[in-house]
DNA sequence: TGACAATTCAATCATATGATTGAATCATAT
DNA sequence: ATATGATTCAATCATATGATTGAATTGTCA
C-alpha cells in the first residue's frame, strides 16, 4: 500500500528515531538546508539517509509533499510554542496590553533555539510558489494572535502600518535565520559577532520594539 | 572568437536594445525573476529572446556568469547613486553626523525605485554560495561607507551592535524587495495596503531609524 | 507456521539540463 | 568583391533528475 496515501493517524513528530519515514525528513532537513532545496535531489537524500530512492515516493508520494512534511514537522511546534507563551502572557496582563518587548520575544524565540529553525528560511527563500501556499496555513494563526496582541499595545498605529511593521519584523527574523552572520560585506573591521542565540535575541528584541514603537510619520497616518 | 573571453571594453550597461548580450541580459532577468534562478533553464531564457540556446555560451560562458552579469548590471548603478547621495549628504552636513533617516533613506531609496530591483533580492536568496561571492566584491564599498557615516550618526552604540543592526536594515530591504505583501499570512483585515513605492520608503525609513537609534540593551553594550 | 500486508530494492522511464561542436551566416573593412 | 572575424544555428553529448515498476524482502498477526 502507498503509505502517503492512508490519513495520517500518528502525530507528525514521530518519537521512533528508527522509523523510515523519520530518517528521511532528517536527511531531507539537513541536506535542503545545507544546500537549498532545488540544489538536493532525491537521491542525495535517499543517499545520506542509506535507503533506496525510491522510498521517498513511496512514503511521501513526491518531492514537494516531502519539502512540506518536512516544514511542518518544525514550524508546528514552534507556533505552538508562540501561542502558548502569548496565552500566558495575556493572561499575566489580565485584559491590560501585553507589553511589547515581551511579544516581539515570544515571537522570536521559539524559532531562534529550535534546531534547524533555519530550514523555515530556506523553504520561505527558496520558492514563493510553495511559500504562498503553507504560509497562511501554518502561519494564519500566529499572525492573527499576534497581531491582535500588537494592536492592544500599540493603539495608536493604525492596523495597515502595524501589518507592514510586523512584516519588516518577520524579514529581520527570516534574515537573521537565513544566518546573515556568516556573509561578510565589507572591513573586517565592520563584522557582525558571532552572538550566541541569547545574545542576538536580545538585540533583536531591541532593534524590534524600537522600531515597531517608533511613532507613525505624517504621511502614513494620512493615507 | 568567445565573446565572453574578451575584457569588456564597453560599459556594462549596453545602451543599443537591440545588442544580442543585451536582449539575453533582459529576458534572464525577467525570468529569473518571475521564476527564481534554479527553475529557469538556459533554453527558456534563449527562448524568451528568440534565440539559439548556445548564444548564452557564447556570450557569458556559462549560467553562473550569466547570473553575475545580470546582478551586476542592476547593482552598480543602484550602488553608485547610493554613494553619490551619501557623499551629498556628507557635504552639506560639513563634518557633522549625517541625519539618520537621511542615511537610511539615501541606503534604501535608489534600490527601491530600480525596476527589476526584485532581482537582486532573488539572488540574493536562492544560492548563498554565489551570494558569499559577489556581495563583498559589489557591495564591501557601500557598505564600509555607510558604516562610516552610521558610526558618526551614532556614536553611543558600539561597532558589532551597530553592525548587527545595519543587517537587520537589509534584511528589511530584502524581505520588502521580495514582495512580502504578496503573500497573505492571516485575516483580511490584517493585510499590508498595497502601498506606493514612496509610501513603503515612508514606513521604511521610520521603523528602521527607530531600530538604529534604540539605546543598546545593557547586556548588549556588556559584551 | 503460514498468510498477508507493509516495506525495500534494483532497474528503468521519460525528460530536462548545461554544455559543446562545427558548419552556416552575417557584418565589416579593405 | 572578397577576405576576415564575429555571430548564429541545428544537432548532439553526457549527465542528472523525479518518477515508476515489479520483484524480493521483511514484519506481523492468526
Amino acid at each position: 500500500m502507498d503509505a502517503h496515501l492512508s490519513t495520517p493517524t500518528q502525530p507528525i513528530l514521530n518519537a521512533d528515531p528508527k522509523d523510515p519515514k523519520h530518517r528521511i525528513l532528517d536527511a531531507a532537513e539537513r541536506l535542503f538546508t545545507e544546500r537549498g532545496i532545488g540544489a538536493t535531489s532525491l537521491r542525495a537524500i535517499t543517499g545520506a539517509a542509506g535507503m533506496n530512492p525510491a522510498a521517498i515516493h513511496y512514503h511521501y508520494g513526491s518531492k514537494d509533499a516531502l519539502v512540506l512534511a518536512v516544514a511542518r514537522r518544525r514550524i508546528d511546534p514552534v507556533n505552538r510554542h508562540r501561542l502558548q507563551t502569548l496565552e500566558k502572557l495575556e493572561a499575566e496582563a489580565r485584559g491590560a496590553a501585553v507589553e511589547l518587548e515581551d511579544l516581539v520575544e515570544a515571537f522570536l524565540a521559539p524559532q531562534l533555539f529550535t534546531v534547524s529553525a533555519r530550514f523555515g528560511a530556506i523553504v520561505h527563500h527558496e520558492s514563493l510558489e510553495i511559500v504562498g501556499q503553507i504560509v497562511p496555513e501554518l502561519f494564519g494563526e500566529v499572525h492573527d494572535r499576534f497581531m491582535a496582541a500588537l494592536t492592544l499595545a500599540l493603539p495608536e498605529l493604525s492596523p495597515p502600518v502595524l501589518e507592514t511593521r510586523f512584516r519588516f519584523a518577520v524579514g529581520v527574523m527570516l534574515h537573521v535565520l537565513r544566518g546573515f552572520a556568516g556573509i561578510p560585506m565589507g572591513e573586517a573591521a565592520f563584522q557582525p559577532p558571532s552572538s550566541s542565540d541569547e545574545a542576538m535575541l536580545q538585540q533583536m528584541v531591541t532593534f524590534l520594539a524600537a522600531g515597531l514603537r517608533a511613532p507613525a510619520a505624517p504621511e502614513e497616518t494620512r493615507r
